[in-house]
DNA sequence: CATCTATCGTAACTGACTTGCATTAACACC
DNA sequence: GGTGTTAATGCAAGTCAGTTACGATAGATG
């Protein structure tokens, strides 16, 4: 499997520092490689390619790997990440946001893609969300997740 | 975890056997017991709940953990039933249909309900579903999953 | 700088699911 | 009804993503 693409450059390891702060955690580098990492790939990345491409960044970005295992569940209990639950039944981590995702997983690969915030899917199920949570209900979360089969795999 | 309830009476065994043949699967007693359970089920059950359950029926339903695996594997295939992965990374399997199946999943206790087909989500998402299937696209199946928590874990 | 405690690293564990292989029992064909 | 074929079974052992325990380390704070 390879390890996703990254995307573009991304702020000063001040700002992450302090991002973590906001939310009570502390800034570790640790902690500050794997949020910023996560911030750069463009689709939501396993435990495991996240590793590899750690070690891969540089020496100093080695990290544990239980350790990335509790990095991972801070940040997503602090909301700065978001999980996704792939087929394959391994969980996959990419940028919280406050709007709905939605994703387009590979049967094959179990590659996981964002689906564009413009489909209509995605849309409509924000609707909804926001409809829910309106009625002070007693969920929270809607997910969604299509399948099929991605270019290199067919 | 509380044993799902049961639902109605099914149809007679022969019923199911020839089902099974139709697919071209050997009506065998575990075979035949695990398909009628999950359609007397109202919401998807675990494996686990499925032996339990099996076990309490009658001793001649008592089906090995490995071979219920393989049952449950076999009947999916085959489409006589469908899968659903839980946040707890548990697959629960109930009765496969035409139409579109949405759930909703308490975040405590992992128990899933089935949405009403009349839920105006369902509705949306089977015709997005079908969209899909006439464009021909790579995409096969649409599920989605309303997160939250259930009347009993509140 | 010193103290406190969140975070880390190692090793051992968990539990859902899978694999290998010898045995059994559906099914088909007499 | 036999009887041969092979799908399906049961047991033992394996896999692997994720977790837990606990002593060691290093951010934060005064």
């Amino acid at each position: 499997m390879p390890i996703p693409m990254q995307r573009n450059a991304t702020p000063p390891d001040a700002d992450w520092e302090e991002l973590l702060h906001t939310k009570g955690l502390r800034a570790t580098r640790a902690a500050v490689s794997v949020l910023k990492s996560i911030h750069s790939m463009e689709k939501p990345i396993s435990h495991d390619d996240l590793q590899q491409y750690l070690s891969q960044q540089s020496p100093s970005a080695l990290v544990d790997s239980v350790t990335l295992y509790r990095i991972l569940d801070r940040l997503s209990q602090a909301k700065l990440i978001e999980k996704v639950l792939g087929s394959d039944r391994i969980w996959r981590y990419t940028v919280a946001g406050e709007r709905l995702h939605g994703f387009y997983e590979c049967e094959s690969c179990h590659q996981h893609f964002n689906l564009p915030r413009s489909s209509p899917l995605v849309t409509l199920l924000e609707q909804f969300s926001t409809q829910l949570k309106r009625k002070g209900d007693a969920a929270f979360a809607i997910s969604f997740n299509v399948q099929g089969r991605c270019h290199d795999c067919s």
